[in-house]
DNA sequence: TTGCATAATGACCAGATGGTCACTAGATGG
DNA sequence: CCATCTAGTGACCATCTGGTCATTATGCAA
């Protein structure tokens, strides 16, 4: 945790301090991201930074848990709206969690890297740390679906849902660039999405 | 590429360098790997590992040439086996996929570590190096099978199988070390591989 | 204006990095 | 036995890292 000094700080220094980490964790890995570069980036010293945060492990946590608060509100303005059958709800989640990502890339690489498997001892702290979060929001959401309806095992029918909302997400990340208009990727990847529902509850085969 | 010098090596000490450099660069990123660790590894001087190759990332190349090429072979040798339907076919890939992945897994953590996409620099070079490779062996194996009894775009039902192959790896490989016999945990993945072909061949839906 | 408390600073530290190069040990040929 | 050569060495270099702390700047009460 931050220390008290951080709090008492204005809110335009505050943010100048969270964005430039947002930035600098975002393009780095926690090893390869520099305290020096994060400095740089907020216009303060190097000094003022340690009086802030303990080290910088305890800065990374302080904007690891800045961003994973952010996206778990938006997704949470979402639960309401969340009705149907497990593919309806599927869809309706997965377009909430894109949309954020689109609109926040850096905050979405940011956890992409902090989650992805690399055996490193912060990955590791990271584990411990959100050893309740990770997937079980997306579980949580869909546990409690009716699933009468489906003829497998709920367990791997949400594990298949997963990984190919995660295949679908990379992809379109990858190509987010690509795109002039914000709303067009949008509506791209909802379309494809759907289409991917489609063909899982209809099977492959004609 | 290596040095003349280091190719004139006698086998054992070649033999030492990459297995230093396959356990440092799968263990680490390529910028937190350290050559004074590989140095150590190998049992052998700074000086010389310089006299081998150009620099770091000569090396680096020359153990991820090394590692591609060794499972590309092992993919090449399960060729002949790969006859029937789509999914048949996919079965035999991805058994024979994963059989190696377990038997060769620091070779397979270099191989995920380096091809997931982190914007570096050396990423970038990576990409630049292996642009034909990549997904591309599975979908050349893919590409000519015939898709007539499929009831959707070819393209589409490859990227769910593949999406799902990479989540099911992912997922055994990170439980590989609760096996106690390597032959459990094949079977199982196998096993589990054929419920998912089979969801998707019929569909979710009851 | 003075005195004091707190905030901010950046030179500095020990340790690590990739890479170099003057040197040495050992083999080879005469 | 010497002379020559070359493969191997590790101290060394510049540069970077996370983190510290004596010094300075700032704000405020009297």
């Amino acid at each position: 945790m931050p220390r008290k000094s951080f709090f008492q700080l204005n809110i335009n220094k505050r943010n100048r301090i969270i964005n430039a980490g947002l930035s600098e964790f975002s393009q780095y890995s926690y090893n390869e991201a520099s305290t020096n570069s994060i400095v740089k980036k907020a216009y303060i010293s190097k000094g003022s930074l340690f009086k802030y945060f303990i080290n910088k492990e305890d800065l990374y946590f302080y904007i690891l848990d800045y961003v994973i608060a952010d996206l778990s509100r938006s997704l949470k303005d979402e639960l309401p709206k969340l009705k149907g059958d497990l593919f309806q709800i599927v869809l309706i989640y997965a377009e909430a969690e894109f949309n954020w990502y689109i609109e926040n890339t850096n905050k979405y690489r940011l956890l992409k890297r902090a989650f992805s498997d690399d055996n490193s001892s912060i990955y590791i702290k990271t584990m411990e740390r959100y050893k309740l979060i990770g997937d079980s929001f997306y579980y949580k959401i869909l546990e409690n679906i009716e699933t009468q309806i489906l003829n497998w095992e709920k367990e791997k029918v949400l594990n298949i849902l997963k990984w190919i909302l995660e295949g679908l997400n990379e992809k379109f990340m990858k190509e987010a660039d690509q795109y002039s208009n914000i709303n067009d990727i949008k509506d791209c990847y909802f379309n494809e999405l759907n289409q991917y529902i489609e063909m899982l509850k209809k099977g492959l085969y004609k």
